[in-house]
DNA sequence: CTCATCTCAGTAAAACTGAAATAA
DNA sequence: CTTATTTCAGTTGTACTGAGATGA
């Protein structure tokens, strides 16, 4: 994980002093790397809750994505647009569930270029526990209390305008 | 990329919905799916930003952290410990760097188990070049004004305890 | 001896590109 | 015909594990 080392100094804040000495205004550096930093901490927490389940944080997304919908099954390319990953990410990820014995494909007779996804047994019981064991860790974020966790979302949330009408 | 789609409703607010209607409170759930989403767009923002210069960010920060140095080079240990990044990951991406022509290796012939890496010429160029790149496009993080973005480093600071002695 | 530094070989999960098959 | 959906084959960049070589 490389998480170990933990310096006596903040390695970011460092950065962030060595380019302001050579450089200039380190205020979006800052921001960039933090986040970049944040995110492998995040998903290194999120992982490791996930591990004794057998699934990573992104095919816990496609679960549970499934688990959610009206009729217990969605066609991939939905299932690609709600997560905002490439059609053969669908595909790759689909595929290693499937094997794992978790999801299992369907052909939709209605339009037989589709192809729906739903939960097995084991899937719906995967998708529980694996939601109680991020909901123990706080989905890796239990060092912000919750309206820090809460402005920080709606911060964050500028930086996706592409994902919205904005 | 996968961001061409854009729907006309926000994806990541509907999985909190949804969340809140069969779960329960999706507070840090929000959180930490858009520091996920956001990590992927803006690391494709800078990758975008420095791909005419023939780095990834990872690389580019290497870069930096060299040109930074007092003495001009720096131990592959010390590069590891200050980007945080497993060892093994600093020897690939000197490994690169270096095909690359833009740093090379030297020995530390003080302690000989050490090796240096040092920027070439066309390092320094490319790291004041993609410097640049970076900086026009505000390091993928221009949607939010600088207090915004100032705001955002310091809540997701929170999440950083584990790199600083706190 | 232990410990630190670096490298190597191999593995893994995810994202991508380009191209194709199928069917609406 | 064009377009949508899914898949396939292959590549890339990164991170990891385990092991080993070297030397302080």
């Amino acid at each position: 994980m490389a998480t170990e080392p933990r310096l006596a100094f903040d390695p970011l804040e460092r950065a962030g002093e060595l380019w302001e000495e050579r450089i200039g205004d380190a205020t979006a550096m800052r921001l960039a790397t933090s986040i970049m930093r944040v995110h492998q901490l995040v998903i290194s927490r999120l992982d490791a809750a996930l591990k004794p389940h057998g699934i990573t944080f992104a095919r816990f997304e496609v679960l549970r994505l499934i688990s959610f919908s009206r009729a217990g099954r969605l066609p991939l390319s939905k299932i690609g647009e709600r997560l905002m990953v490439h059609p053969t990410s669908v595909t790759n990820a689909i595929d290693r569930l499937e094997a794992q014995g978790l999801v299992v494909r369907e052909p939709d007779p209605k339009d037989r270029r589709r192809t729906f996804a739903s939960l097995t047994a084991e899937g719906e019981r995967v998708v529980e526990d694996a939601t109680a064991a991020l909901m123990d860790v706080q989905f890796g974020v239990a060092q912000l209390d919750p309206d820090d966790q809460q402005a920080a979302y709606a911060l964050l949330r500028g930086l996706r305008q592409v994902d919205f009408g904005a």
